[in-house]
DNA sequence: TCACACATGTAACACGTTACATGATTTG
DNA sequence: CAAATCATGTAACGTGTTACATGTGTGA
C-alpha cells in the first residue's frame, strides 16, 4: 500500500501532471520504486479522492490540457505520519537470481548472457545515478553540500541506488568469471 | 508471472509440501523470491493441472496428510525454457528509501530508528546466510566447492544475498551516520 | 496448559501488468 | 514523412496480501 507514499514523496520535488510524475518515476524514483503510468493515473485520482492531492487543469495552447497535481496539507500530514509508521520488510524479487538458482539444470549460455545484459544495464543506470549526482551536487563536494542543501533525502536515496549498482557490477561479473571457467573445464 | 518458475527451482532441492516449501522460501530462496503461503498453495495446484509438478498424497500416522510435489520432465523442460527466455527487468519497490526520499518533509527520529532497524535485520540476514553457506561447503573452500559440487546455482545466489545485505550494512550505517551528524548541527 | 510446529485451505480485496485507444506537435 | 514526445485514459487479467478457518502433535 505504498504506491500511494512513493506517489506523494514524488510531489515533494515539485507539482506534476500523470505523465510528467511517469517520467519521474523512471528517473529519480526507480532507484527504489516502480510504477507503469496506468498505476499512477489510477493512484493519484484516489489520492484526490480523499484529498491527498488536489488537481488542476491547466490548459495549454497547441497541447493537450494536463492535470497537474499538489500535495494538499493533508497529503504531507500523511506523509509525515507515514514515516514514522513501521516498514514492513521489504520482499525481493529477481527473475535473473532465479534463472541462476536454476542454472544447473538450465540453458547455461542463456544464463550466462543473461547475467552479461544485467552487467551491462547496471552500468547504465549507474552512469545515469551519476550524472543525477553532479546535478545535485552542482560543484560542490559531498560535505558541503549535506551542510547546505535543504533536502538531503533524494541525495540519500540515489547514493542508495548508487551503491546498488555497483554492487550488482562486481557481482555480476564475478558470476560470470566463475561460470566461464567451469564452461571451460568441460 | 515467474513465481511459478521460482517454485520450479525450489523443487530442484527435492520433493515438498506446500508448507515445507514455504519453509524452503523462507530460508534459501526468499533471498531473490518471496512468497506467502497461500501463494504456493495456488500456485501448486496450478502447476499440477498444467502437468508441470505431480503431487501424491502421503500419508502420516500422528499428522495430517501432506500432499508432496515432485518436479515432472515437462515441468523441467519448462524451467529449461524459462532460463533461456529474456528476464525483464527487475522492478524495485523498497519501503525505506521511500521514506528516506521523504525524510525531510517527515519525522526524522522515525526514519533513523527505521534506518538502524534495517542495518539490524541485514546483519541477521548475513548471519544466517552465513550459516547456509558453511553448510554449503561443509570444510572446503570456495574454489575447490565450485570444482567439485554438481550445482553451483544456489552457491551464487546465495553469494548475491550476502553481498547484498553487506552492502546494505554498509549504507545504513553511512546514512546513519550523515543523518545522525546533521541532527548533532541542530 | 499454553504456545509453537505441522498441514491445508477459502474468500475478498489490493496492487501490478498488458494491450488497446486516441490524437496533436515537435524533431530528425 | 516518420518517429518520438506530450497527454490521458479503459478493460481485462494476473499476482500478491490479509484475514479467517480448522485440527493434531510436541515441547517447555
Amino acid at each position: 500500500m505504498s504506491l500511494r507514499h512513493a506517489v506523494l514523496a514524488a510531489l515533494l520535488e515539485g507539482d506534476a501532471s500523470g505523465y510528467q510524475l511517469a517520467k519521474r518515476f523512471d528517473v529519480s524514483v526507480a532507484n527504489f520504486w516502480s510504477a507503469t503510468p496506468q498505476q499512477l493515473y489510477r493512484e493519484l485520482e484516489q489520492l484526490e479522492r480523499t484529498g491527498l492531492v488536489a488537481g488542476r487543469v491547466v490548459e495549454q495552447r497547441r497541447r493537450p490540457n494536463k492535470r497537474v497535481f499538489t500535495l494538499t496539507p493533508s497529503g504531507r500530514e500523511e506523509l509525515r505520519t507515514f514515516t514514522a509508521r513501521p516498514a514492513r520488510p521489504t520482499a525481493m524479487r529477481d527473475d535473473l537470481l532465479v534463472k541462476l538458482q536454476a542454472v544447473d539444470a538450465g540453458d547455461e549460455r542463456a544464463v550466462r548472457q543473461a547475467l552479461a545484459a544485467r552487467l551491462e544495464q547496471a552500468r547504465e543506470k549507474l552512469a545515469g545515478y551519476d550524472r543525477l549526482r553532479d546535478d545535485l551536487l552542482d560543484g560542490r563536494d559531498e560535505a558541503e553540500y549535506l551542510r547546505e542543501a535543504d533536502r538531503v533525502g533524494p541525495y540519500l536515496t540515489l547514493m542508495g541506488g548508487r551503491r546498488y549498482e555497483q554492487e550488482n557490477i562486481r557481482w555480476t561479473a564475478d558470476v560470470l568469471a566463475i561460470l566461464e571457467r567451469r564452461a571451460g573445464n568441460r
